[in-house]
DNA sequence: TTAATTGTATTACAGGTGTAATCTATTGGG
DNA sequence: CCCAATAGATTACACCTGTAATACAATTAA
């Protein structure tokens, strides 16, 4: 699988969120968070095709693009190379750096709650 | 802060380990695991060296070489800028990750429910 | 019809990275 | 005392990345 860089996450992200969007409405959407130039955009979106993370259609002379790869699946291979390479491939490290660092709120402890509680019926049905 | 190369960190993980080596008794580690010449080794010590993760006693000609960070340090860094970019800040998104590829064992679930035992403690007493 | 505009494609260029090879200085063996 | 071995320092080199500028082609406004 390709690599895909910082800079470029950042319009994948855009695309993740609405899709099929121009270069330009790309360009726009960033327009807020980055403080990039227009080209460097439009060569992200290129060096994303040549990668095979986006697709597009030709409308007119302007292309419409979309991600061809889901977000959550990215964010799952990522989770697991990143787990492995820092913490050995354990999770529960992780989230320990977290808490200690107070970065844990009572939103997140609801959540981890419930994961583990759907865990654990998972494990107690078959 | 620097930034650790890949490469560099699995040079790091080791002195992490044990720690000061050789650059030698480095490459002597790495044998096992990675497949790179002597040479290459070397090239990332001098790297670590001058970015200002690692430090050096000279032995004689050769140098003894230790980190100049904390592992723990590091992987806190990490996980939290890992966690902006790829899930807005929220971990409890790349625990659902795990949970839901199968990659949380009875292990993983103790030690994260402890840590919400003692995140609970914590909210309690003050 | 022609020129200006606007999309995409190509090129640029410095710094980082993976992966070494070569250079240089020191040292241990004979 | 001199040479081979060896440690670190310097150089190499292709590919990736951030960050555009320039080139080219199509279209639209005049």
């Amino acid at each position: 699988m390709f690599e895909i860089s910082n800079a470029e996450l950042s319009v994948m992200q855009v695309l993740w969120q609405r899709q099929p969007l121009s270069a330009n409405e790309v360009v726009a959407e960033l327009g807020n968070e980055k403080d990039w130039h227009e080209k460097t955009v439009k060569t992200l979106l290129n060096r994303l095709v040549s990668k095979g993370a986006l697709g597009f259609d030709k409308q007119g002379r302007a292309y419409l693009y979309y991600p061809l790869i889901a977000e959550q699946d990215y964010q799952r291979q990522q989770s697991r190379s990143f787990v492995e390479r820092i913490f050995a491939g354990r999770v529960a490290p992780l989230v320990a750096g977290f808490a200690s660092q107070n970065k844990l709120d009572a939103n997140d402890v609801q959540q981890l709650k419930q994961l583990i509680a759907d865990w654990e019926q998972e494990q107690h049905h078959d």
